[in-house]
DNA sequence: CCGAACTTTCAATAATTTTTGAAAAAGCGG
DNA sequence: CCGCTTTTTCAAAAATTATTGAAAGTTCGG
């Protein structure tokens, strides 16, 4: 394969595996574009790059600066703005998680938490099942966030290193 | 909070969430719908529940059952088929897990390998730099890939004690 | 088989999301 | 302040995705 049709491919791959996921094939793109660029890259490159208008670039090149996956950068003595992704997939893979429990995570705890306080007289089944349910999820959310919460302030190492105790373990006890 | 409001206010929640998540919302509030049932509901149930139309509430119970969520059942006697969540989260959890390595994760590491099979002479620096940013990325994504697997073929009880020990470890290193 | 009860399909439509491009704003050197 | 370059905004258009509802299909008791 030609280094060329392989970028484009993995290009695309990216984009199709964030829509999947809700983000903005566009922004993905980018991101992708940006993860095997070795220069940083002006909004003109992109924008030819990935053939796309100026208004989306630039939108989808701010998303990925709030997300905290793409920086930029000013070359001495030349006015535009050039970007370049974090190339540490470790530090991408804690943004994203650092962002959704923040945007997607914490709403869905607090809505639960607050249909939690639901009325309900011990004799009300309905009710009562009601809060059952939630509860069990809370918990598992709630579990998840505080899994989550502990890999985002872990270094890689000391994080596989004692997965890797568990995945020891479990295949001891298989 | 009364309980249809709470109800109300679930279903939306979880419906959002569906939507962040690249899940169709009204795939997403069904779901929530038949976790907050304690009794398995009829197409017209949902239907009225959820103000959608028929097509629409069976799509999307046909999707929820292929995501393996939801499971039909016929009450004796009774002509028309009723549906129901599965209600243990652990499980809903796996599931997903599932899926998305099947559908999004192994199609992802498909392309990754193929192209780090790009043409690359040892001097040819851009490419070089290509072949070692998919390098890196394949290792965290198939690490990824690993560690979902041993979650989905765990006990829920085993998966959160051995985290637990993981946590302990973390608080006291700190 | 028939007809009633229900489910599935799918072309048309609606809603939502993304993209464009031109205009406005901002930054900068002189 | 001016003129030039670059960035940002945003209403309109395009593209995509979801929804409807009517028609076709299926199932089943009698």
């Amino acid at each position: 394969m030609q280094l060329d049709e392989a970028k484009e491919k993995f290009i695309q791959a990216w984009g199709t595996l964030g829509s999947n996921w809700g983000i903005n094939r566009t922004m993905a793109q980018i991101h992708a574009l940006l993860l095997i660029s070795p220069e940083s890259a002006s909004a003109e490159d992109i924008m030819s790059a990935l053939n796309i208008s100026r208004g989306n670039a630039n939108m989808n090149i701010r998303a990925l600066i709030d997300w905290g996956l793409v920086q930029k950068e000013h070359k001495p003595g030349e006015r535009r703005e050039y970007f370049f992704a974090e190339k540490d997939i470790w530090q991408v893979a804690q943004q994203v998680i650092i962002e959704r429990r923040k945007r997607e995570l914490k709403p869905i705890l607090k809505v639960l938490e607050e249909v939690q306080a639901v009325e309900a007289s011990t004799d009300d089944e309905e009710a009562v099942a009601f809060k059952d349910s939630i509860e069990n999820l809370n918990n598992i959310v709630g579990q998840a966030d505080r899994f989550l919460e502990i890999t985002v302030s872990s270094e890689r190492n000391w994080f596989f290193e004692s997965l890797f105790k568990v995945f020891a373990n479990k295949a001891k006890s298989k």
